[in-house]
DNA sequence: ATGCACCCTGTAGGAACTACAAGGTCAAGC
DNA sequence: GCTTGACCTTGTAGTTCCTACAGGGTGCAT
């Protein structure tokens, strides 16, 4: 499986996989006699797991740590667990965030009249406010 | 006004300012006689509108757009009310995906929490997908 | 005159890629 | 057998939005 193959079957880019490999998170493959990168299924297991926790919102080096974790099968859940609960807590974060930010730009988008941008409640919204 | 009074009047910070004037979101204020930037009401204003824009979540380039186009007072609000719309679609999908992502989270704590170490799904969880 | 807080420029770093440039390999078509 | 074109190789620099120095200058109080 060239890196191409490996790529497309994974939702990843081909300079992605070869970054993912510099820095240590998917082990070089074996080479063709062209020099050309050589997967195989365990690369494409890996990669698959690495790509889903991305976009899962795992950084890389809990990527990095969840793999370790897998590759010692005598550690126990708890770490895991750990990391997934810390995870959560970030996206109920992220989402309390967003929904004040949705709701707050959905009104600043209702008051739009609209009308010229001289009296556009959408600039007007977004001009100087107190600031501490 | 000096950067520093400037900077804590927005809630930004004295290099974010520079950064600012650096990539021309903002006009380079007058100097004194000492060389430090002296800052008015205009820059006050536009550096507010700049900075709430960014906390709703525009890019910086989108906020370059809103700042065009609210120096044009008299076109039309279309294009503003646009970007705003965009904006709005753009942060109702990341919720979704936030959500999905609560979802998986909170079923692999599940999970893992009355379970021991083979009965530990997080790693099947985010096991292989098919990508076409 | 001596601190100290603040300001100046310029550059490097960080996260996670992304986009070249300049060249090598391979299968297909004529 | 030779060309075309898609794919691969390496390496380096760019992206976004700042943040963090380093190495110096300014201004005010003591």
């Amino acid at each position: 499986m060239k890196i191409g193959e490996l790529a497309s079957a994974t939702g990843t880019r081909a300079e992605t996989v070869r970054y993912y490999e510099k820095i240590g998170l998917l082990a070089p493959p074996a080479r063709t006699s062209g020099n050309y990168r050589s997967y195989g299924g365990e690369h494409l297991a890996r990669l698959s797991f690495i790509r889903r926790a991305r976009d899962l919102g795992f950084t890389i080096e809990t990527v990095r740590e969840l793999l370790a974790l897998s590759d010692d099968r005598t550690r126990s859940c708890e770490a895991v667990d750990g990391i997934a609960r810390m995870h959560l807590a970030e996206v109920d974060r992220k989402i309390a965030d967003l929904m004040a930010l949705r709701g707050e730009l959905g009104r600043v988008i209702d008051t739009c009249s609209h009308g010229t941008v001289a009296d556009c409640k959408i600039i007007e919204a977004l001009a100087p406010h107190s600031h501490g």
